[in-house]
DNA sequence: AGCACGCCGACT
DNA sequence: GTCGGCGTGCTC
């Protein structure tokens, strides 16, 4: 009998790779452990087994593997299904998902070192030369290919090495670097005795002559109470000592100081509030919610902006946890804010993790292994997408809030996955329940909560009765401009006056789009263009500097231009920070502040402003999108949309119904405790229906509008979108290549396709772009085309001059 | 992807 | 003569 292991590996590579076993490892070895296996002629990986069995592959020989490294599955049979689901839904590599799945720690690192085996005088008679010069150098130390190389100075050693191997004179090994460090922290324990109050009395005697070492002894037993430890910096914040001081109590005895290994993810302050009642009306949603997922897995919650979600989901958590399950409450990243965290920590104290892609490999470490231990303190897990790959063992319920995030699907690099549409599937292995939580949610969603697919709750009311806030739209071609600067409204600043002189904070909302401010010839509008990308560069005033969003090629800004020759290039546009500086120069009494995606680049820079706002610092805040995501400030006055029409006017399928979200939870910001809040939306088309629909808080309304359109010009949900893009830095040979895939495509599938058309952006980073959209109607052609698909790409990897050109799929792209 | 092999041009 | 450029094929 023969024994196979399928090994996923993490590279970008279809499929798994297999490796022959001995009896004994394939009795050791089961889904989901960890195996060393050596991979082309030098690297060696870890990778994962996602089968055992006792085929023979036909076309090729097969390696042994090298190293086993676990005694239990690192990820469960669940979860690799999972995987071989994603890679195959969404077209990736599973290497790619794996990579998404594991933090690297646990995929350990190796250097294929050689290692001197003890031989006979007869084995090393037969040596030769060469082999003999590097057994020779291993009896000073073991050598990495690279050194031998050296020595023979020669490229490619692998050659002798290998037969060296063979013969039995040298052998591998692999030097496994641990990546993860845990984090250490400086603790010391009181001598046992001393807790004894006369033991205390004696040693203090003992310190007499030694006045500061007594002193901290005090205190160190006054801190220490009946805890176990002290942490040795927590001490220093209460009393000045010495390192010294400190190391001659631990030499006379009286104390013993180690490094232990911490929980990273350990909670600072908890105000534990566990009171937590439910107005009226929450109860009753809350036992409507129940209802429903005793008859469904899936549960779509839509309730208005401020209608106290969180709370309702607060209780359905506590029910999980108690049952004893692990609960994943999901969010978009830029929602993972201290502010919704702080609000469950209250609740949950030190039951939650949060996993962050923006966390370090270490902290994402630590909440892996939390989960995987199925430990206390990550039985709720407040995560983003990638949080959808930890490891649960028992996972009762998904929360997925503001559900309709576009953020929830992975966009550059593979895999390009949906962690809405992923975890939902998650939920059909491990029977875990699901509620979708938003106030404007997806087309999508709506569609299968109406069509009894999912469940469906709904939250018509605010929080405490507070009314919708009243939404005006000011109508540019209209109204006066102000005279400082004509992106705003006198309306609308004479209405942000009166705000802050009732003491009330503002949100002034902008979209990026047509607001990169631009570095243009005033004479003959010159426009000054990326040289890798198709887009004008954008202008930066703190550095002087022209820069591009997609590649990041800079600049510096001249005054002279390039085409016309006159010195006339200047800034235009109304850039965030010239909309900034336009604000202070308007309401010169009013801390004006910015968030954008500049300036909040560090890992805290968005909790600092978002915290200073809430702390009444700011009184105008500008921003993007950003600020919409779920943010719950109780002093908004008013939230003033600029430019509402560049939400109206962009060419995809879905801008309508964003605009409605984005709109609507714009407006959500206003007016959250007490007094209704106003929204005002300049506009150029005030008549616009989506302005209408946003005003009137009209949901069911936009929705059925754009389930006709979606029908009317087949879109999601009543098709499946699969965009094809392909890149290439020369243009011919994207355009030949990509008119061989339109044939070969068009001729094997009769579907719906449409391209190959150049992108709005047709060329990124010096590479030319075209894509293709394949629409398809049920689930089944899903299948049927990714066969064909399969087979054509076949074809197309062996034409070796489209070598160069990638071809990139996504399934259902935003 | 990452790497080795192999075949061509420009150098000590 | 050889170093090294990149086009090509392969990884269980």
């Amino acid at each position: 009998m023969n024994y196979y292991v399928d090994v996923i590996l993490p590279l970008p590579l279809k499929g798994t790779f297999t490796y022959e076993l001995s009896q004994d490892e394939f009795n050791k070895l089961e889904i989901g452990f960890r195996v060393a296996v050596s991979f082309g002629k030098r690297k060696v990986y870890t990778g994962i087994v996602n089968e055992l069995h006792n085929s023979k592959p036909k076309s090729y020989e097969t390696k042994p593997i090298e190293f086993i490294y676990d005694d239990k599955s690192l990820v469960s049979q669940n979860q690799i299904d999972f995987w071989n689901w994603l890679s195959r839904y969404y077209f990736v590599p599973i290497g790619d998902v794996m990579k998404a799945a594991v933090p690297s720690t646990f995929l350990l690192e190796s250097d294929s070192l050689i290692i001197k085996k003890e031989i006979s005088d007869d084995m090393f008679h037969k040596m030769s030369d060469e082999e003999c010069l590097i057994y020779d150098a291993l009896d000073f130390q073991n050598l990495k290919l690279n050194d031998i190389s050296e020595i023979l100075n020669k490229k490619n050693p692998y050659r002798i090495i290998q037969k060296m191997i063979s013969s039995g004179y040298v052998e591998l090994n692999y030097e496994l670097k641990e990546k993860y460090r845990p984090k250490l922290l400086n603790v010391l324990f009181l001598e046992s005795r001393l807790i004894d109050e006369i033991n205390i009395k004696d040693s203090l005697d003992l310190l007499k002559s030694t006045p500061k070492q007594k002193e901290l002894l005090l205190s160190i037993i006054s801190m220490i109470q009946s805890k176990e430890y002290l942490v040795i910096k927590d001490l220093k914040k209460t009393i000045k000592f010495s390192d010294t001081t400190l190391k001659s109590l631990e030499k006379k005895g009286f104390i013993t100081i180690k490094k232990i290994k911490i929980d990273r993810n350990h909670i600072t302050e908890v105000n534990i509030d566990s009171s937590n009642s439910l107005t009226k009306l929450q109860k009753d949603v809350l036992s409507k919610l129940n209802k429903q997922l005793k008859e469904k897995d899936i549960v779509l919650l839509h309730g208005v902006t401020s209608s106290g979600k969180t709370e309702i989901f607060i209780k359905l958590i506590e029910k999980y946890l108690k049952l004893g399950k692990q609960v994943l409450y999901l969010l978009p990243e830029i929602s993972l804010t201290t502010q919704i965290i702080q609000k469950l920590r209250n609740h949950f104290a030190d039951k939650i993790s949060v996993y962050h892609s923006r966390y370090s490999l270490n902290e994402r470490t630590e909440v892996w292994e939390s989960v995987y231990n199925n430990k206390e303190n990550s039985q709720l897990v407040i995560g983003a997408r990638s949080s959808v790959f930890l490891p649960f063992d028992d996972l009762g319920l998904i929360i997925i809030d503001e559900e309709h995030e576009v953020s929830y699907k992975q966009q550059d690099p593979s895999p390009r996955y949906n962690a809405r549409d992923s975890a939902i599937y998650l939920s059909k292995i491990f029977k875990t329940k699901i509620i979708l939580g938003s106030a404007t949610p997806s087309i999508e969603s709506t569609y299968n909560a109406r069509n009894n697919k999912y469940g469906f709750v709904e939250i018509k009311e605010r929080y405490g009765n507070i009314e919708m806030p009243f939404i005006h739209t000011i109508d540019m071609k209209a109204e006066p401009k102000h005279e400082f600067n004509s992106v705003f409204s006198k309306k609308l600043v004479d209405e942000i006056n009166k705000a802050v002189d009732l003491g009330k904070q503002v949100i002034l909302f902008r979209n990026r789009r047509g607001y990169s401010p631009q570095w243009q010839c005033g004479s003959c509008g010159h426009n000054i263009m990326c040289d890798n990308c198709d887009v004008t560069l954008t202008y930066h005033l703190h550095s002087n500097t022209l820069r591009c969003h997609y590649c990041g090629f800079q600049l510096k800004a001249e005054i002279k231009c390039d085409s016309c020759g006159m010195q006339t290039m200047g800034y235009r546009g109304d850039g965030t920070q010239q909309i900034e500086e336009v604000v202070k120069e308007i309401f010169p009494n009013s801390n004006v502040s910015r968030m954008d995606w500049d300036t909040t680049r560090g890992k805290w820079a968005f909790d600092k402003i978002i915290n200073s706002f809430a702390d009444h610092e700011i009184d105008i805040l500008i921003g993007t999108q950003m600020i919409t995501k779920g943010l719950d400030f109780k002093n908004v006055g008013l939230v003033g949309v600029i430019n509402t029409d560049h939400f109206l006017n962009f060419p995809d399928f879905r801008a309508h119904e964003k605009a409605f979200q984005v709109l609507t939870q714009v407006a959500g910001r206003s007016g959250r405790s007490g007094e209704r809040g106003s929204v005002y939306l300049q506009t150029y088309q005030p008549d616009h229906p989506i302005i209408i629909n946003v005003i009137n808080n009209d949901f069911d309304k936009m929705y059925a509008k754009q389930l006709i359109e979606r029908k009317d010009y087949k879109y999601p949900p009543f098709v499946r979108l699969i965009r094809i893009t392909m890149k290439d830095i020369s243009f011919d040979k994207l355009n030949s290549s990509s008119d061989w895939l339109n044939k070969a495509i068009r001729t094997n599938f009769k579907g719906l396709v449409l391209g190959p058309v150049y992108p709005e952006i047709s060329r990124i980073k010096n590479k030319y772009h075209k894509e293709f959209l394949v629409k398809l109607t049920d689930l089944n052609d899903l299948n049927i085309f990714r066969s064909k698909f399969q087979l054509i790409m076949k074809s197309f990897d062996s034409i070796s001059k489209y070598r160069s050109v990638k071809v990139i799929v996504d399934v259902d792209p935003n």
